[in-house]
DNA sequence: AGCACGCCGACT
DNA sequence: GTCGGCGTGCTC
């Protein structure tokens, strides 16, 4: 006799781990739809998971049966259950079940304890008032009263304008998910989004605890909240009819993980709008070059709101000509910097280099390098260590010269640590430093006035400028060693670079100063920079993409192995059998690095022509690979 | 032989 | 995630 249909049902569990076919007790039938939570045995214990739809393989022997079935309506619903498959066949080695994983917070899956109580967010009142005209947000507007898929790129001229803006276009009585990078950013934009949602708005992200984070997700399933401000786990909030997402500050990298499965926020959103057909608003002031070219391609549709905002001078000032009284410190940035200090006004200098220098034998020129990683070893000052930022390897600082053995090492180059001791001998003001070490003994503070007491010059590594907020503005800021940014070996650098630099004038004052000190002036990165033409950086940088064959105008995925059945041999057998016949597709690599562990890790880079086409070779390529084991494969697509 | 520990693969 | 199976290596 034929098995009915509906007496079995696949299920997912929140674990790497594809769906499991379980059979349905009659009782439980008309309960058993797609995205109920399930509780059903696996391996000797209960688990809770969701039923994903049909039986894939209801011939399985040992099939066991589903032991309850909880709630009256699906935990999630249809769009979110067609976002999960679909991220699965994005993110190619994602089993759904991890996907699922990432989808939904642990709690919902086990029991939390008494709900504890955390800090929660502060409301603090916007003194700034932005200006907007409403009519250009009109297309926005009848996108969301038409209930349609559509994605906006907002080129917002201030950030403040992102956060204004939401309560223009938030619909009333709708579902809605606003996201933001950070955590930081949360508070920022709170106070806005109360403003219009009042006590249909929660928060979601990962600094909430367990029990925030559950009660937090009762509110949204039971409905009773239906306006989301998050980080990324926000955009996965599950929220019914879901008529608008905004994306703040798009182009900001945090919105992508960087372990376990490896996703854009950003691109989901997108994705998810589609499904849901809702209104997608991505707004930042400097764009991702790839929401730039979808709005060329008519993809998106772009808002430029034609604000007046006075914003800093930028100058850039050529290393190679300026008279340097101390290393990294030109005569210009100096005497701008006393005048602002003469002014009462606070200053920062930006250095991206943590330690004192680099150690250079001045017999033999050879500079020390770790052993391992090859790259050149930081020497710090305070504990006497040479340490490798790449590996993290710690050693005791050399007395001499490791090539010739003469004792004559000196320090070349200059991290915060050097610099701090420079701007001690030429200013006569002991700086306020800020660096990772430093944010790791104390807490961020919100606001960067907290923590100056009373110091004028603030001297950070890049960590500085995006973490801190300061209600206090700079008289000007001047970013040391600008060329370490640009020079990195990245096709999005000239990209970063430019929102780095840009995001720093958001904490100058009106007539302020940044200034830029660079051996290549000449690059066209600070040539638009300086004169905060976005836009022809845009143009420019799509072309240099366009040339190289860089996203958007190709699909990257990035595979990276390890384990001891690592054969160079068979790799590159396997590199050569999938590029044959494939003219449309690049393997670059692969090149061997060292993980933290010490065991070797292979990495090759695939860029194709088409996602079909990058989505096919790595398949086939995980395939030849997959023919022996022990590999530990990690693919990252549009990395 | 007896067992502790760690790694790996399967889980319907 | 979490369990059992199995191999390695140490101890009685």
């Amino acid at each position: 006799m034929l098995k009915s249909i509906m007496e079995f049902v696949d299920v997912l569990f929140p674990i790497n781990l594809g769906p499991l076919t379980y059979k349905c007790p009659t009782h439980l039938t008309s309960r058993a739809l797609p995205g109920m939570l399930v509780s059903a045995p696996l391996k000797t214990q209960i688990t809770k998971g969701i039923i994903l739809g049909k039986p894939s393989n209801p011939e399985a022997k040992g099939i066991k049966t589903i032991s309850d079935i909880h709630g009256e309506s699906p935990l999630l619903e249809p769009p979110l259950l067609k976002l999960l498959n679909w991220m699965a066949d994005y993110y190619i080695i994602a089993n759904k079940g991890l996907v699922l994983k990432n989808m939904l917070p642990q709690e919902t899956f086990k029991k939390v304890k008494a709900r504890s109580k955390g800090k929660t967010e502060e409301d603090k009142e916007s003194n700034e008032i932005v200006e907007i005209d409403e009519n250009i947000l009109s297309k926005i507007k009848e996108s969301l009263s038409k209930r349609e898929y559509k994605t906006f790129l907002v080129h917002a001229p201030s950030p403040l304008y992102e956060s204004a803006m939401i309560t223009k276009i938030l619909p009333q009585g709708k579902s809605a998910i606003i996201l933001v990078p950070e955590i930081v950013h949360i508070s920022h934009t709170l106070p806005f989004i109360k403003e219009i949602a009042g006590e249909r708005l929660c928060v979601l992200h990962s600094g909430l605890s367990k029990g925030q984070r559950s009660e937090a997700m009762e509110k949204i399933i039971s409905g009773q909240c239906n306006v989301v401000l998050g980080t990324r786990m926000a955009v996965f909030a599950p929220l019914k009819n879901v008529s608008l997402i905004s994306v703040m500050h798009e182009h900001n990298s945090s919105y992508r993980t960087e372990e376990g499965l490896r996703f854009n926020a950003r691109d989901i959103a997108v994705m998810r709008g589609y499904i849901e057909k809702s209104a997608v608003v991505l707004s930042s002031i400097c764009p991702s070059i790839e929401s730039v070219y979808n709005s060329k391609r008519n993809k998106y549709t772009l808002i430029r709101p034609d604000v007046y905002s006075q914003r800093p001078k930028i100058r850039i000032l050529n290393m190679r000509n300026e008279r340097q009284p101390a290393p990294n410190l030109s005569k210009t940035v100096i005497n701008e910097a006393l005048s602002s200090i003469r002014k009462n006004e606070k200053i920062m200098f930006v250095i991206n280099r943590k330690g004192y220098s680099m150690l250079t034998c001045k017999e033999c020129g050879s500079t020390e390098t770790c052993g391992k990683c090859s790259i050149p070893l930081m020497f710090y000052k305070g504990d006497k260590s040479l340490r490798c930022h790449y590996c993290g390897a710690i050693a005791g600082s050399p007395e001499k010269c490791r090539r010739c053995g003469s004792f004559s090492l000196e320090p070349t180059g200059s991290g915060i640590e050097r610099m701090e001791e420079n701007i001690k001998k030429v200013f006569d003001i002991e700086p306020l430093r800020i660096d990772s070490n430093m944010l790791k003994r104390k807490r961020i503070p919100e606001d960067l006035s907290d923590i100056t007491e009373g110091k004028s010059i603030i001297l950070g590594t890049k960590l500085l400028t995006k973490r801190l907020h300061s209600s206090e503005k700079l008289g000007m800021a001047a970013v040391l060693n600008a060329d370490s940014y640009l020079n990195q070996p990245d096709f999005r650098s000239a990209e970063r670079t430019f929102h780095e630099m840009y995001g720093i004038t958001d904490k100058i004052k009106p007539g302020g100063s940044l200034f830029i000190q660079t051996r290549m002036p000449q690059n066209y990165t600070f040539r638009h920079l300086k004169n905060h033409d976005y836009a022809s950086f845009c143009d420019e940088e799509l072309e240099k993409r366009k040339e190289m064959l860089y996203p958007p105008f190709s699909k990257l995925a990035l595979i990276t192995f390890n384990g001891r059945d690592c054969d160079a041999v068979r790799t590159e057998k396997a590199i050569r059998e999938i590029l044959s016949g494939n003219k449309a597709l690049e393997v670059l690599g692969p090149s061997v690095t060292p993980t933290k562990k010490g065991e070797k890790e292979y990495s090759l880079l695939f860029k194709a022509a088409s996602k079909k086409n990058l989505h096919f070779s790595v398949k086939r390529f995980l395939e030849l690979l997959g023919s022996y084991k022990c590999l530990n494969v990690k693919v990252a697509i549009d990395p």
